[in-house]
RNA sequence: GGGGGCGUAGCUCAGUUGGAUAGAGCAUCAGCCUUCUAAGCUGAGGGUCACAGGUUCGAUCCCUGUCGCCCCUACCA
């Protein structure tokens, strides 16, 4: 409703600028600073007043006076040096939502793909924070697009023959001298928490390498092994990885966080993707073999290629320095040029595809499929031919997907590198205050930082389900506490829901440019700008509406009861409109979070409604109310504000406790 | 050296293509629970939007410079 008024006051000062002006605009609205001001502002006279040589308020009046003329519109005022102010008919407004709210919302999306690629954890440790920034961010932007009507497929790459891989296998096999049976019996060992073991193991191989350089054969040799699949190195490689994917989809599961394709670097490696990429790279000429220089004998991207700034240097040796090896002098692919090749299956542009079989399938009934290298029996859905990607990847790596990019549009597909779109994101720090916490020794100039980095290598960091775990354990004292007869599994549940909420809306508070300094006082805390102060908004909402029945309330006939007349009557109350006006706005704020790709708006609009809802519940005595028309007003806002909270909950991956 | 990001209240952060009196949360202080649950509500204090120029009717926002912090800049993935 809120946009679609939004759209006809826009359209109509476009046609009288047309009309009148003779000019071609898209006319924007803004909120007003105040809401005494009004519900929307148009500003467009300021930005023509030098274009017409007239002064800003006499252009508004012009525009003006047309906008009076729509339905909804209350009234137009001018005010300031220029500012269209625009009330709402607010029994109008009111009224249609009562008739629409419970209708489903129009689809506003296409047929076309969006890929959203994250998570794309190395499969040899468990899942740390600085994942779950990854993945809740991913995972939200999907919720969101899904939300508005775009067809979305959600990826998880795995990296399943890598260096991070190969190093943990190395450590079973030449340090703790198991074989793939030993390591085998260790997952069905539930004593063993084997993600958490591999955590230990990959920093003590790390280690190890540090004291012993010449173990790094190991490494080369494993790395081998894994790339031609054979042997004992190989088959480790494999029961690693795949145990530890499970247990990363297991752990985001806890986060409602599921995957719809998990492509894998074993395939892209089996199944050729490098060198049919290679083919074309040549063919158009988009990589060069590097004659002489230190890059001699590989093939390389010129620098030109990815730096827009390379033009004004006319030294041509100095950008032959910073061009991007592409493949080796050895004749072996880097990582980015099989991140091209990769890319353009997203796109559907390889010529080749993955064959598929089902992974697992989420309690929900929803199936994960994973890539393989053999035609399997069973049909699979169709993957990856996307119109649009989005990859989730800190942004440490903006380098190597600018060169990413570069390669498709160095192959000549323009629309597909602007179509691929690097969704970045600062890294998850730690506080010094909760390094020390966890016993991690700091060094003085550490101490006065206001973050330091994690180290996986190192095996320094905070666990995902340790995280998830602690939350639970807090949230479920509290719980314990106020609802000491409540039943235990429920109470367990509660406890759950609420952790998940303070987790998810941590992830999301911030900026996606904005390094996240983890503290854990702060991310257990429950008060505030939190996941748990929202949820307790909508628990107060359900609350209200549950005991109104329960003490023998009857919930009115809205649409009867709530004429426009009624509705105008009572949102003269300031207050009252101003929820409504908010609660209104929901989809709005995705829209608008989609489009400055930050999932953070949603989240602040989730708390910015929790508030208004807060203050309502303080202010306002629902049940107790005498005036059975106010009260019926009450209790649909009440049902309204509750409903367009826990539709954004939906986006932000929260679920409402039935009690708090 | 080059590329990118950042600098807003004591702390952590928002600030929607430049617009009306720069906002939250935490922390501090003062109030509010026999009422639909206080994980809440109300109020107070706290700002040279790093600094200096420029563009503009108008700059926290755009441009230039300076200072400070961070990341990237492998024939590692």
């Amino acid at each position: 409703m809120f946009q679609e008024i939004e759209a006809k006051l826009a359209e109509t000062v476009e046609r009288t600028l047309r009309e009148k002006f003779g000019l071609k605009l898209k006319v924007s609205l803004e909120q007003p600073k105040q809401s005494s001001f009004g519900e929307l502002s148009i500003p467009i006279a300021f930005q023509l007043a030098r274009q017409l040589r007239k002064a800003p308020r006499q252009i508004a009046e012009e525009l003006a006076a047309p906008l009076t003329h729509v339905r909804e519109v209350a009234a137009v005022e001018i005010a300031g040096n220029g500012y269209i102010n625009v009330r709402l008919q607010r029994g109008a407004y009111a009224a249609s939502l009562v008739k629409g709210s419970g209708v489903p919302r129009e689809q506003t999306g296409s047929a076309q793909k969006i890929i959203v690629e994250h998570t794309n954890i190395n499969p040899n440790k468990a899942a740390h924070i600085g994942h779950l920034r990854n993945a809740v961010l991913g995972d939200t932007f999907a919720r969101m697009l899904r939300r508005r009507g775009r067809y979305v497929e959600v990826q998880n790459y795995i990296d399943n023959t890598g260096v991070q891989v190969a190093d943990v296998v190395v450590g079973f096999h030449f340090l703790q001298k198991k074989s793939p049976v030993d390591v085998k019996a260790m997952l069905d060992d539930p004593q063993i928490r084997f993600d958490y073991f591999c955590w230990d193991l990959y920093a003590r191989t790390s280690a190890y390498y540090g004291e012993n350089p010449e173990a790094l054969g190991w490494r080369a040799e494993t790395l081998h092994a894994i790339e031609a699949d054979e042997g004992d190195l190989a088959e480790l490689g494999h029961i690693v990885a795949d145990a530890i994917v499970q247990a990363h989809l297991k752990t985001m599961y806890r986060l409602g966080i599921e995957y719809d394709l998990l492509p894998r670097e074993s395939e892209i490696l089996h199944l050729q993707f490098w060198a049919t990429a290679f083919e074309l790279l040549k063919e158009r000429k988009a990589i060069y073999f590097e004659e002489a220089g230190k890059n001699k004998g590989c093939w390389v991207m010129p620098a030109s290629a990815f730096r827009s700034t390379a033009q004004d240097s006319d030294e041509g040796a100095e950008s032959e320095e910073d061009s991007k090896v592409i493949v080796r002098s050895n004749g072996t692919v880097t990582y980015v040029g099989k991140d091209i090749a990769y890319q353009l299956w997203k796109f559907g542009l390889l010529g080749k595809d993955f064959f598929y079989r089902r992974w697992s399938q989420y309690p929900d009934g929803h199936e994960v499929w994973v890539t393989t290298d053999q035609p399997s029996p069973n049909e699979s859905p169709a993957f990856g031919r996307g119109a649009k990607v989005f990859n989730v990847i800190d942004s440490r790596q903006s380098y190597l997907q600018d060169v990413v990019v570069a390669g498709l549009r160095a192959l000549n597909f323009p629309e597909q590198a602007d179509a691929s779109v690097h969704f970045s994101y600062e890294m998850v720090a730690l506080t010094p205050r909760t390094c020390l916490e966890m016993g991690i020794a700091l060094s003085e100039e550490d101490k006065r930082r206001a973050y330091v980095e994690v180290s996986g290598r190192k095996g320094l960091g905070v666990k995902a389900d340790d995280l998830i775990d602690k939350l639970i354990e807090t949230a479920l004292a509290e719980v314990e506490d106020r609802h000491p007869q409540a039943d235990p599994q429920e109470r367990r549940t509660v406890a759950e829901q609420i952790a998940v909420g303070a987790l998810r809306y941590f992830m999301l508070k911030f900026t996606r440019n904005s390094v996240i300094a983890f503290d854990f006082h702060e991310a257990l805390s429950f008060e505030g700008e939190t996941g748990p102060y929202a949820q307790y908004a909508a628990v107060r909402a359900e609350q209200i509406l549950r005991q109104y029945v329960e003490r023998g309330g009857v919930m009115p006939d809205f649409e009867k009861v709530l004429t426009q007349e009624v509705l105008d009557r009572h949102l003269e109350t300031e207050d009252l409109w101003q929820l409504l006006w908010l609660a209104s706005k929901a989809d709005s704020a995705v829209e608008r979070a989609i489009s400055s790709g930050e999932p953070a708006h949603v989240a602040k609009y989730a708390f910015q409604l929790a508030q208004e809802f807060n203050a309502f519940y303080h202010d306002y005595r629902v049940i107790g109310e005498k005036n059975t028309e106010r009260q019926a007003v009450l209790l649909w806002l009440t049902r309204y504000a509750r409903e367009q909270l826990l539709g954004t909950f939906q986006v932000l991956g929260i679920d409402q406790p039935p009690y708090m």
